[in-house]
DNA sequence: ATTGCGATTTGATCCAGATCAAATCTCCGT
DNA sequence: ACGGAGATTTGATCTGGATCAAATCGCAAT
């Protein structure tokens, strides 16, 4: 997302957040009323395609979003090339790293994504002002730090088929079916070797080896089908 | 440290936390004298050797501390042995994790050390009682997820000259030295690997590559000289 | 339907780091 | 000073995953 062009948006905006609420976002769900209406006459409910970049590794931090719909991939790349997806965060997740104004990573929408985009400025001083919403968006930057930490242990750790199986393990849990038994892959082969730390070939061929086995179904190549979700949970070493 | 034992002593004492304000911890420095005070009588001022276990995986979080001297490493560990240190925290940092009920990780410390421990009840009252105290325990937890994520990239797709560069650089900028030139390793070759996803081997290995390059001096097994700081940090791609 | 191109899979080979196996080094207790 | 045991280094070899190289698939544009 272009940030010149978001703040322009964000002036001309002035219809409530809307769809925040309907989400319960981590932001909106923690404010008053009066509140809400005020975030809304400077918030702006914004459609993303599937790899637009909503914040630059390096930019400056001048917005925060609310996820309503889609994931988002946090994503960190090396001065050559090599990169790595430190997160993914589905709605109604808040994106933004408050109180520090450069960014030390892109977010990019790795599905098509709504999100809800506030101003710097504005949010931040909610967040001073508002105990709710400083508590919420606490606990969701611990619950981020465990699932860092939980990640780092697989990366540092695990074997490459324990490392799919974790992917999928995890892209299962965030599903939006019920049984979440058959899902479609947010992200593409690239992108799974890129948060695995391995390569694209490396990935398909532990795929393929868990479809052998009988664990997974490859119904096409963004849609997976777990018959037995112990089976997935066993080829990931606790 | 024995869960039970560390109840009784905290009954016990009933000196003020004095060697959290001199450090300026997380929990002391954000909170009024009054408050300081009450906490003070249910706080206990501790020293652990190195290798101590102040909180175990999977066991309760019954109480919280601040570090007012020494390393801490935190620590997960798989069912078959496998183990990965997630974090490294270092005088003044709060340990814990706030608001859930079970630790998923350990936390050991590294390095003789010295913490002020409070029970879980009154600090957990206290930071939602207490503005500045959530604040800047939210704001503990942003960086250790920027410091998480920064380690994720490593993991994931550094090679492990540039791994074990990374970790010098890190515990440079953590040494007590004005010039952190020359600083004492918190950590055996065992536990380097474990943070680092690697074997003792091969960081053994590299770290007498990096000396034979001159990058470093090995002055003993726990203490490093880095003529060129700028050199080291060339070791590490951005 | 056909073409074209990027994404994915599959195959062949390579190599960074793991594993297995000794030497050394450190340092503690006697 | 003298063991002795664990920690560290060094050496030899192996291997999981990377790299290089082709197919093959999926699908959008014509």
């Amino acid at each position: 997302m272009d940030v010149a062009r978001s703040e322009v948006l964000v002036i001309s905006t002035s219809v409530a957040c809307r769809s925040c609420q309907a989400r319960h976002g981590v932001v909106c769900g923690a404010l008053s009323a009066g509140q809400l209406s005020e975030l809304g006459r400077h918030s702006l409910r914004r459609k993303v395609d599937a790899g637009c970049e909503i914040i630059a590794q390096g930019s400056e931090n001048s917005f925060y979003s609310n996820i309503t719909r889609g994931v988002v991939k946090l994503c960190k790349v090396m001065s050559d090339g090599r990169q790595q997806i430190v997160g993914l965060q589905f709605a109604p997740d808040f994106v933004g790293r408050p109180f520090v104004r450069e960014s030390t990573l892109s977010a990019e929408a790795a599905t098509d994504a709504e999100i809800c985009v506030f101003p710097r400025n504005l949010l931040e001083r909610m967040i001073l002002e508002t105990r709710e919403l400083q508590r919420s968006l606490h606990a969701q930057a611990l619950n981020e730090l465990d699932a860092a930490r939980e990640w780092m242990l697989t990366l540092g750790r695990r074997t490459a088929e324990e490392k799919v199986a974790s992917l999928l393990h995890l892209i299962a849990a965030h599903a939006e079916t019920a049984t979440s038994t058959a899902f479609d892959l947010p992200l593409s082969r690239a992108e799974i070797a890129d948060f695995l730390g391995l390569t694209i070939e490396t990935v398909s061929r532990q795929l393929t080896r868990l479809r052998k086995e009988g664990v997974i179904r490859i119904e096409n190549i963004r849609h997976i089908t777990v018959p037995d979700m112990d089976a997935l949970a066993k080829k990931i070493s606790g």
